[in-house]
DNA sequence: ATGTCTTTGTGAACGCGTGCACAAAGATGG
DNA sequence: CCATCTTTGTGCACGCGTTCACAAAGACAT
């Protein structure tokens, strides 16, 4: 789910269910705003309401941790806020780093969510000689060579990237390197970590091409077809298309037969009929 | 794993499993590196790792789109791009509003992964009246009186919401009242919404308290547990100090006999032994 | 043509996550 | 102390997603 190459079978070791795991910090942002209006217990019938899930799944969620409950009454939101936080490990401040200070890591740098919650912005890194100094958030930016000495002086062991593409490997293998065994990607990439390093991906564009699929369905479903077939149609099209490709590539073979065909952009073709819409990366 | 509220047994409508879909935007991101390189084939074994997925996965995905592959060759790089696009819904392109222009929805604006992958930034709305007219990323920040007015016009489809929490709903509300059937929040806030709107949610501070609660967990393998006793131990514990809770209640109880007391921050108890530090939200 | 070699496409098994439904636990009232 | 009522905790079944392993398909050489 999040790490690009750790193939983890989740929860081994006797613990949480990963898919649980995911869910305390919605218990707990639901329990933290029922312990500020001071009520003092909840059911699980309530809390589940709250934070959008079933009431059986939360109950079975909360069995991982304990026996929390008590029957007739409910939870009492105060020791759950309790267990729950130091369950995930929010009793302690987490330093955390945020390199890559562009646009998305100076907001990053601003979002209120990370101080309150635990965690500290213990640096901001930059490669841009330029922002060396700069204050964002309140914090003087610091150039990405100082990053081992900063990682090893505050004992940082999460990091966040919110650099351009191309330089997010390369600053995850020298963040890894330092020390650090987890990091909340916000680049568009795969990251490879060795063994042991968790990595999760926070990725906009992903997300919306997602909403697009579903909303090209709703769509699609709504009104007439218009490049959509049905299911068996599109097979049997798509068995056609592929053999029209082998054929176009067979062609081009007898006119250059040469080595592989650099077959850029040119010989593309749409099989389905219109020309395809190729965008970049 | 999206929708707030929303049963959707994932899959219904004989379509592509909705965990396929999530990756389909991972494999056209490597193909269209391959792409930009000419590269004129590639193996699923290739594609996988650079994907980051095992390639039995890969290959079984791309089965739901239909037989694009040639056995003893591969995939067709230009051609798989444009099945993959064309299924996303990226050959067309999508009007999406961004809708609270603080840190976070300025930075999502100048985000060039959306122009460049078939979605165009349409609007970009904010509460404040002093932002109004204030151009971010080039375009002018309208005032959200406005909302519907450009939802309609535009027919926009598509919302990102990037406000503060306490507002997240009430835009949401406006946003499909006015016709907006998928929606991307970035608030920190459980969205209620009808059936057949699709709500995606990207949550930083969730992000990282999961890495916190992975962390937690290496250092606590690694060294002695100082605050964390074995899961059987632990089981009891929790048994226990429900228990002391309850006393500790009724104790309450018997001093101020009256309807619930209101404890509010004062009589919660760490019955673990130390002070409980409960956060805001 | 025929055989070999590569790679796809998929049947089948397995494991995780989810939700139902109910027994056990405890509160509450008489 | 007993009865009733509420709510938890969980055994169980079901379905989705992942992975293995292999047959079928096609490229390529002879």
């Amino acid at each position: 789910m999040a790490t690009g190459r750790t193939h983890r079978p989740a929860t081994r070791s006797r613990g949480i269910p990963e898919a649980t795991v995911a869910r305390l910090p919605l218990y707990l942002r639901a329990l933290t705003a029922l312990s500020e209006r001071s009520v003092p217990t909840v059911s699980s019938e309530e809390l589940a309401a709250a934070a959008g899930v079933n009431s059986a799944k939360l109950r079975k969620d909360f069995s991982y941790l304990g026996s929390y409950g008590t029957r007739g009454v409910g939870y009492d939101v105060e020791y759950l806020v309790y267990q729950i936080s130091r369950e995930l490990g929010l009793t302690q401040d987490w330093p955390v780093v945020i390199v890559g200070i562009g646009n998305l890591g100076a907001a990053l740098a601003n979002y209120g969510g990370f101080a309150s919650r635990g965690f500290r912005v213990a640096a901001l890194i930059d490669a841009d000689p330029a922002m060396a100094g700069k204050p964002v958030a309140g914090i003087a930016v610091q150039h990405t060579d100082e990053l081992e000495k900063i990682i090893t002086d505050n004992g940082v062991s999460i990091g966040v990237i919110a650099t351009p593409a191309g330089a997010a490997q390369q600053v995850c293998d020298r963040l890894v390197a330092a020390g650090v065994t987890s990091i909340l990607n916000f680049a568009p990439t795969v990251l490879t970590v060795p063994d042991g390093v968790d990595v999760r991906k926070v990725d906009l564009s992903i997300e919306l091409q997602i909403l697009a699929f579903h909303e090209q369905r709703k769509a699609g479903e709504d009104a007439g077809h218009d490049d959509e077939e049905s299911d068996d149609a599109r097979a049997v099209a798509a068995r056609e298309a592929r053999r029209a490709v082998r054929e176009v590539r067979e062609a081009a073979a007898k006119g250059a037969p040469a080595a592989d065909a650099p077959a850029g952009a040119s010989d593309r073709k749409g099989p389905d009929g219109d020309v395809p819409a190729v965008m970049p990366a």
